[in-house]
DNA sequence: GTTGATTGGGCTAGTCTCAGACCATTGATG
DNA sequence: CATCAATGGTCTGAGACTAGCCCAATCAAC
């Protein structure tokens, strides 16, 4: 990766991750586990969301017949009928823990987390150096409102959901799709540290710093204030890793 | 985008950007835009790119003869033939920036230009935060000479070579991959502005104080360097455009 | 009940894409 | 000048993917 044909390796990368079947999969359990649809929630209509994904309506539904094989929806049909989510977040164990990080490979993990805090930080950066009306003012204080009210069950889909409007509030798309693939890399991760009431305490008062700092229009405290939210979570992580 | 289908827009986006030829033509002309593979140069041969880029040889070749059509690449068959790279950036012209900016859209711009911010000012923070042996300094300070050194028609592509290396260098393949991509949507742009003797002199001492934050480890002063560098291209890109 | 709108289920013909094999050209080397 | 390795050029059969169409099931509304 030193000599001159780095630049090789990063630009003719694969074009397709996959085939059309697979890519799809993939994206559907991204909407499912960052609880874009929530459980019980349902997915637009087959003929709408194979629009909007640019694919086949029978490409879709096989993606879906897998996806409803596994367990992660129940589709019924006729009038109101459709794809809804079963998927639940499994309860956090430091045992799935450890898989999930030996499937994923330490390289892997150390790249998410540092693309995460890059685009994350960034966000929330260029948030604070934004004019926010007061409908996006609101929006930013009502997801962290209903974070502060979370049952355990919906505290991780709340978090995503807070962290995920950060970026899409900034009006980049290319952020906010950067800052959910990042998200969706580590949410197996996340998702299998145990909820301390401790951490939840201090993360309530990080996400507090972070809103405030957006609000006041102050785009160092807002980078600081991400940072330091979330290199705790790593280190969280790293902790329940040894 | 700010009711709560927003991460719908966001998660929930086509799947691929296009057929196999369509991306694959697309995936070259970063190659050659970048100058990955400079002027002269040879694209490697068709069996082992097509391998590379994870497509069928047919359909890599009918990307290369529609680049080749265009006049961006000239093929000659035989031993020690290949795909040889013709194109040479054009002249910066005002007049090709507005049209530019036109194709692209004001907003798509603005989305451009934040994100690149990010990732790049992320990666130099990156960067200046981990250990780099011997080597890696070595690569970046030489990056930074042949910049200085460079004939104004081989500038463009040293200065895309210096911005990218220091995103490879993090070791992120993210981030490396997110910094090439927001480079290539700006690069027509950067390439028609005309380059001026005093913005050539400033870029110089901007590269300077980002290489000289990062090999002395200091993350907030490299973050600085590099915003401070990437906020004056932008600030030039406007003044042009008006 | 009957109806009608909405939704999933399934079929077909055509296009895109692929893997692999074989052909044609070139030019350095002996 | 003959050889041969490396490279682009071409063909074929199989599989993936699509657009469009129609069928089947469901349930609110009348």
């Amino acid at each position: 990766m030193l000599d001159e044909s780095a630049r090789l390796m990063t630009v003719l990368r694969p074009v397709r991750a996959g085939n059309a079947f697979e890519e799809t999969v993939e994206r559907l359990l991204q909407a499912i586990k960052l609880g874009v649809v929530p459980p019980g929630g349902k997915l637009p209509p087959e003929r709408e969301l194979a629009v909007r994904l640019g694919i086949s309506r029978v490409t879709l539904r096989e993606a879906i017949r897998a996806l409803s094989d596994a367990g992660y929806l129940e589709v019924r049909r006729g009038r109101y009928g459709g794809a809804f989510v079963t998927y639940e977040p499994p309860a956090p164990d430091a045992g799935d823990l450890r898989q999930a990080v030996a499937e994923m490979g330490h390289d892997d993990l150390a790249d998410a987390l540092t693309f995460r805090l890059v685009v994350e930080c960034g966000a929330a950066q260029v948030l604070a150096g934004v004019a926010l009306d007061a409908d996006r003012r609101a929006l930013l204080l009502r997801r962290l409102a209903e974070l502060d009210e979370a049952s355990p069950g919906d505290y991780r889909r709340l978090d995503t959901a807070f962290h995920l409007s950060i970026a899409e509030l900034t009006g980049s798309a290319l952020l906010a799709k950067a800052c959910a693939d990042a998200r969706s890399r580590v949410s197996d991760l996340l998702n299998a540290i145990p909820m301390l009431q401790v951490n939840l305490d201090h993360a309530a008062v990080q996400h507090r710093a972070i809103v405030d700092a957006i609000l006041s229009g102050d785009p160092d405290a807002a980078r600081r204030a991400m940072t330091e939210h979330l290199e705790g979570t790593a280190a969280l992580l790293r902790a329940f890793l040894s």
